[in-house]
DNA sequence: TAAATTTGACCTCG
DNA sequence: CGAGGTCAAATTTA
């Protein structure tokens, strides 16, 4: 499964990210020049978006130009970290799950929202099992995908709270969806159900004397999250402001100019990231993605694209892009 | 009552 | 043999 990636390939990717970087500054500079005539509102929802997504081409190239090097939020990669990169560098999978594209995603708790995208990533996950970990000090659990007896969809996940930086959350997926349950993804960024599981467990065993406590507080954490991010968006946007984001997404993202893209079931898991990202402004440790993920990202040329980077190209229409900023949507307020 | 979670037992692999 | 991963019965939740 481990595949290296030609330095074209390589290239190819920086030039489409730089590009898309730049095209993207374009349209910063294009609203705001624009926007002198429209409502101050709007302008700084325009320029929340942009800034998130310059964000995103900055890490993209920073972690494909330190592709050596793990990047880790505080420069002291986690326990997890490690044996992530061990995993990937020196001990090949089993022969069970060799054929599994496996990627980590490493996500804060949002200091002010306690949201986790790892979470809630719009998948619809069931957990099936929690281990103690031999030296971590916070269980692992696993999920598998709702749907895999209905629609065999093999896609697994384990959820991991870090142990040196307990904020973080690290989210190591195994499989690609295989199942159709985009709809499901309306509910991203508003399941409270599933946000308290890691929490409950670790809770419990840490803190035994609080654990509801907790949870109620996250919960809270998260209507307000949830109903911030509505007002701000909600009465700053127009039409055709998103009309403009989406289109510029389709571009930047097309298949045609990323030959490895293809399409996939898996839709939403970009957004594992996107929560934390666009629940806070704090770009440091937000999310993490480890060496081992770009390497899975760009060691699968045609058919891999669980990575949250190329599942960009999935949205091609304009209700899953409101699946991803659900912030106007209905659903987004009313959960 | 169906679906989801919990958790101890069991399996696999190094 | 031990650690990690999965199973499945019991329990909880909605």
């Amino acid at each position: 499964m481990e595949l290296e990636y030609t330095n074209g390939e390589q290239n190819g990717l920086i030039n489409e990210l730089i590009q898309g970087k730049e095209l993207a500054k374009q349209l910063c500079n294009t609203l705001l020049s624009s926007s002198s005539s429209s409502s101050p509102s709007s302008s700084s929802s325009n320029e929340f978006l942009i800034e998130k997504i310059l964000s995103t081409y900055e890490k993209a190239l920073t972690m494909l130009n330190s592709h050596s090097n793990l990047i880790s939020t505080n420069g002291s990669p986690s326990r997890s970290d490690l044996i992530h990169d061990d995993e990937f560098k020196h001990k090949p999978p089993s022969n069970k799950r060799k054929t599994m594209p496996k990627w980590t995603e490493k996500v804060k708790v949002c200091s002010q929202t306690g949201l986790e995208g790892s979470l809630d990533d719009g998948y619809c996950w069931r957990k099936y099992g929690q281990k103690d970990i031999l030296g971590a000090k916070f269980p692992r659990g696993y999920y598998r995908c709702t749907y895999r007896n209905v629609q065999g969809c093999l896609a697994t996940k384990q959820v991991q709270k870090s142990d040196e930086d307990p904020t973080m959350i690290e989210v190591n997926y195994r499989g690609r969806h295989t199942c159709t349950q985009s709809k499901n993804s309306n509910k991203v960024f508003s399941s409270k159900k599933k946000l308290p599981l890691l929490e409950k467990n670790q809770f419990h065993k840490l803190q035994n004397n609080q654990p509801q406590k907790q949870e109620k507080i996250e919960q809270t954490q998260v209507e307000i999250f949830n109903f911030e991010a509505k007002l701000e968006l909600d009465t700053n946007t127009t039409t055709k402001d998103d009309d403009d984001i989406f289109s510029w997404f389709l571009e930047s993202f097309s298949p045609d100019t990323e030959p490895f893209i293809s399409p996939s079931t898996s839709e939403s898991d970009l957004f594992c990231l996107s929560p934390c990202q666009f629940g806070s402004s704090n770009s440091n440790g937000i999310v993490q993605t480890s060496e081992s993920e770009i390497t899975e990202i760009l060691s699968a040329p045609t058919s891999v694209t669980n990575s949250p980077i190329m599942d960009f190209d999935l949205f091609l229409d304009k209700e899953d892009f409101d699946t991803v900023f659900p912030f106007n949507t209905p659903e987004y307020s009313s959960s």
